[in-house]
RNA sequence: GGGCGUGUAGCUCAGUUGGUUAGAGUACUUGCUCGACACGCAAGGGGUCACAGGUUCGAAUCCUGUCACGCCCA
């Protein structure tokens, strides 16, 4: 018994027992397939509640799938992560300071790598104790020599199909690791700021008064913009107007991009730090002037004064030096939003460089129209509109990224800047070689690696063997599912749909299952500096991880996010001690084991009862798995679990347990039942259940094959267990109300013949259930209440006729209301014409049953 | 500005194609040490389904509008 006690325990050994039997492993015996390939996490990471949700629901598809006949694979992996892991080693080799300026690219890589060892397997190891049936003898990394091949190829073959370039043009600099990052990567943040209107003098003595909100780019200034319909501006058209603080002179334009409504109408270009002011500079051939250094200090292209301070002291300076000398007109505070590098949480710039870019509009076609024409389905489905809306406004996608942690990109630069593109330095040479005509040249290889969504974005063929043609590949691919949060939907989803369709011409899965994000109680998102963060470690310690799992399934429901408290936890522990105790029962009442011959065909209604009862949940809850309604399944279970099986067959099933009839079909029964409610279960909630199930079984539940076999029912018996609940459910009632005491001494008789054989036939279980006596012969001064089809008499001295006659009333009352609806539908020609036959049918049952209670009701009013 | 979503019991939420009396969990009230389980059992109270119209024999569910909140994109 007590093995069931620590979960810790008994989890960890039922793992690593799955592990010792090979029972992750692909079995490639069946023609059914079916595979997941992990949204790989950061090395850097560790285990969040959103993983731990999005690993649960993965672990339920493959086990679901693995029990139902398919040949399954769960692919694992990390991702080489690499901003967020550059950070995280660079500071921790600054606690020995040891600064990354000061290693050579190499020494700082082989740190990375020496780190990625030591710590790479901690998220691994705690997606293994959420249960995660992963086939970890495939683990693959991003960085993996297969995958890093595999992005080396198709880097050459966009290349050389023109689909990837380089080109210079403002991107969103991280100052702080001296990188671009792609739109996606930049945080748009609502800020408190001033703006600063600020006079730049003319030759002639006029003024025109610009508002900015960012002094310090008046170095870069090379134009004043003002809309060409603005009256206010006409005269100035020839003039010149002089940059503070310096003697620079910038023309007046007209452009429609200047806002006549805003500030003065009047706004300054800054073509190299702006991306407005960008095109505006394109459209008028203005000068691109950069003026700040990598780091966001002012350049020397800025006065002496100036140059070397960061930008935000720059500003300082520059705001104090143009007020001394007159040339603010006024400060406001202004609200404006500002961008901050997801990363390095700082200000991001538009700053002027030369980046690699990929046609991402090229490759989203097929990408659109594989899910247009439904090869690739989302579900919920509404993210397709969110899908299409940002694949049909896609913009080239930077690939470029200024670190040394990543996948090098694969080109070289000849002596005069030629660049050869090659999956190796030998290709490349061979390709310089026949380029220059000569035997020998010095190649230079590009300094940057491609952004880490790059080799993310081959993960469902690399991780598979890709470019070679192994049988994982060709059973695996496409994916069956993919499993993700709607926040990465852009990032990874939608270039996993470009990579697969244009390099395996197939569309890598066949359905997109996007889950929400997992707040805290109060819906807000979990953040360390919140501190309102739930730690999945933590939970699974305390509770167990089939709770964790229970939990996160149940309150995940399609397309809203779901909010965790630990009380809930708790409450769904609760569930997981339940189904144990269960077990315990069964046990203490020696029913284990089963007798494997023994199947006899069960007689008792309450058999009967429980079987087409749990035959009903079986259809259900296999349906709701196909159709990934998780969170039905495991409320559906939860209920028939607790409140169908413990509170109900369990209790009826003590009296025939300890009869020589029913015994033997009752033990059967219970196994038939409580094993395939464990079949059941599994997928959600993986350890207890196979640790029940190992108690009765030498198989392994988690490659068991579902194999529920159907048990012809009598519906009569049905019936009568269900009348017999019913009777049990409105006598607690009646004794509740009339504050019946358990000592009280109470007789239960009926004059109806058809209840009297239900009571007589169940006398012990009756009377166990009730506490009261059953009698046998007509009762002298009993009390007769109604109860559906039949009425009962009940003899005890504890019955007031004041409460029995309220009690009456509010039962005729509710019948009344109830029948007034049923009496409007039934006469309206309307509803009998065109309603379905079988709620009509429902109906007049339920009209004649509410006029036979009623008149019952009436009766024993009369005779009180 | 464009898009998506949410509003149902004190709280957190189900309610899949419109169809009997809108369901759970939790919290609350009352009574229970009965041999699986107090992480339990039993009985209960609690809801103009955000609001206003409309379609329909019938609306929490479909349509239109309003209000509130959230997210994404620009």
């Amino acid at each position: 018994m007590d093995d069931l006690q620590d979960k810790k325990k008994y989890e960890t050994e039922i793992y690593q027992e799955w592990i010792d039997k090979g029972c992750f492993k692909p079995t490639y015996n069946f023609d059914k397939n079916f595979s997941i390939c992990i949204p790989p996490p950061n090395v850097t990471g560790s285990l969040h509640m959103g993983h731990a949700l999005n690993n649960t629901i993965q672990d339920i598809l493959v086990r679901y799938h693995r029990m139902n006949g398919y040949n399954t694979l769960w692919q694992p992996g990390t991702d080489h992560a690499g901003i967020a892991t550059q950070m995280v080693v660079e500071r921790n080799l600054e606690e020995k300071n040891i600064y990354r300026k000061d290693l050579s690219r190499e020494e700082f890589i082989k740190k990375v790598w020496e780190w990625k060892e030591y710590s790479g397997s901690t998220i691994i190891n705690q997606l293994k104790r959420l249960g995660s049936s992963c086939d970890w003898s495939r683990e693959r990394f991003t960085m993996d020599e297969g995958l890093s091949s595999a992005v080396r190829k198709v880097f050459v073959s966009l290349y050389n199909e023109g689909l990837i370039y380089k080109g210079q043009t403002l991107v969103n600099w991280d100052t702080k690791f001296k990188t671009a990052i792609s739109d996606l990567e930049v945080v748009p943040t609502d800020v408190s700021t001033q703006i600063y209107y600020i006079k730049y003098p003319s030759s002639n003595g006029e003024t025109i008064t610009v508002a900015t909100v960012r002094p310090e780019t008046i170095f870069g200034d090379t134009a004043i913009a003002v809309n060409p319909t603005d009256d206010r501006y006409q005269s100035l058209k020839d003039i010149t107007f002089t940059i503070p603080l310096t003697d620079r002179k910038i023309p007046l334009i007209f452009d429609e991009y200047s806002d006549p409504e805003m500030g003065s109408g009047a706004v300054k270009i800054t073509p190299a730090h702006d991306f407005n002011d960008f095109e505006v500079g394109k459209r008028h051939n203005l000068e691109l002037l950069n003026i700040l250094n990598d780091d966001g200090t002012l350049n020397d292209k800025c006065p002496e004064e100036y140059a070397g301070l960061d930008r935000f002291e720059a500003r300082k300076l520059i705001v104090k030096n143009l007020k001394d000398q007159g040339y603010i007109e006024k400060i406001e505070d202004y609200k404006t939003t500002i961008p901050y590098g997801d990363r390095s949480n700082t200000i991001v710039e538009p700053y002027l460089t030369n980046q690699w870019f990929c046609n991402a509009e090229e490759l989203a076609k097929q990408a659109m129209k594989v899910v247009k024409e439904g090869e690739t389905k989302f579900f919920p489905s509404n993210w397709e509109k969110t899908y299409f809306q940002w694949m049909e406004n896609i913009r080239p996608w930077c690939i470029s990224r200024q670190i040394w942690w990543g996948h090098q990109i694969p080109v070289w630069y000849g002596p005069d800047g030629k660049e050869f593109c090659a999956e190796t330095e030998e290709e490349a040479k061979q390709l310089a070689i026949d380029y220059y005509k000569a035997d020998k040249i010095i190649l230079k290889r590009d300094k940057d690696v491609l952004d880490t969504w790059f080799s993310s974005a081959l993960w469902p063929f690399s991780t598979l063997g890709w470019p070679n043609q192994e049988k994982t590949l060709e059973y695996f691919y496409p994916n069956s599912v993919l499993v993700t949060g709607f926040d990465i939907i852009f990032f990874w989803v939608a270039r996993m749909m470009m990579m697969g369709n244009k390099f395996m011409q197939t569309t890598p899965f066949h359905t997109v299952y996007v889950h929400a994000l997992v707040r805290d109680e109060k819906g807000q998102k979990m953040s360390k500096s919140k501190g309102n963060v739930i730690d999945p470690l933590e939970i699974i310690d305390k509770y167990g991880a089939d709770t964790l799992r229970f939990t996160l399934t149940s309150l995940n429901t399609p397309g809203r996010d779901v909010r965790l408290s630990e009380q809930r936890i708790a409450g769904y522990r609760n569930f997981v001690t339940k189904i144990t105790n269960a077990y315990k029962f069964a046990e203490f009442k020696s029913i284990y084991p089963l007798e494997q011959n023994e199947k006899p065909n069960p007689k008792h209604m309450f058999n009967h009862w429980i079987i087409s009862e749990f035959q009903k949940l079986y259809q259900s809850i296999q349906d709701n798995y196909q159709n990934y309604y998780f969170h039905e399944v495991a409320n559906q279970l939860y209920h028939f679990t607790w409140h169908t099986f413990c509170d109900w067959y369990i209790e009826l099933s003590k009296n025939l347990l300890d009869s020589n009839e029913y015994r033997k079909e009752t033990i059967y029964t219970f196994h038939l039942v409580f094993n395939s409610l464990l079949q059941l279960l599994h997928p959600i909630i993986p350890f207890i259940t196979e640790k029940l199930w190992s108690k009765n079984n030498d198989s392994i539940l988690m490659t068991y094959q579902w194999n529920y076999t159907d048990v012809s029912i009598d519906e009569s018996l049905v019936n009568q267990t269900e009348d017999f609940i019913d009777f049990i459910e409105e006598y607690r009632s009646i004794e509740k109300l009339f504050e019946i005491k358990k000592e009280d001494s109470v007789l239960i008789f009926s004059e109806n013949k058809d209840l009297q054989n239900l009571f007589i036939n169940n006398q012990s279980i009756l009377e166990f259930l009730t506490r009261k006596q059953l009698s046998l012969e007509k009762l002298q001064s009993g009390v007769k209440l109604p109860f559906k089809k039949y009425d009962f008499i009940l003899e005890t001295n504890q019955i007031d006729s004041d409460k029995i006659k309220n009690k009456l009333k509010e039962n005729q009352q509710s019948l009344q209301k109830e029948k007034i609806n049923i009496d409007k539908n039934l006469s309206n020609p309307n509803f009998t014409e065109r309603a379905p036959k079988e709620l009509i049918e429902q109906n007049t049952q339920r009209q004649a049953a509410i006029n036979l209670e009623l008149s019952k009701i009436d009766s024993i009013l009369s005779n009180l």
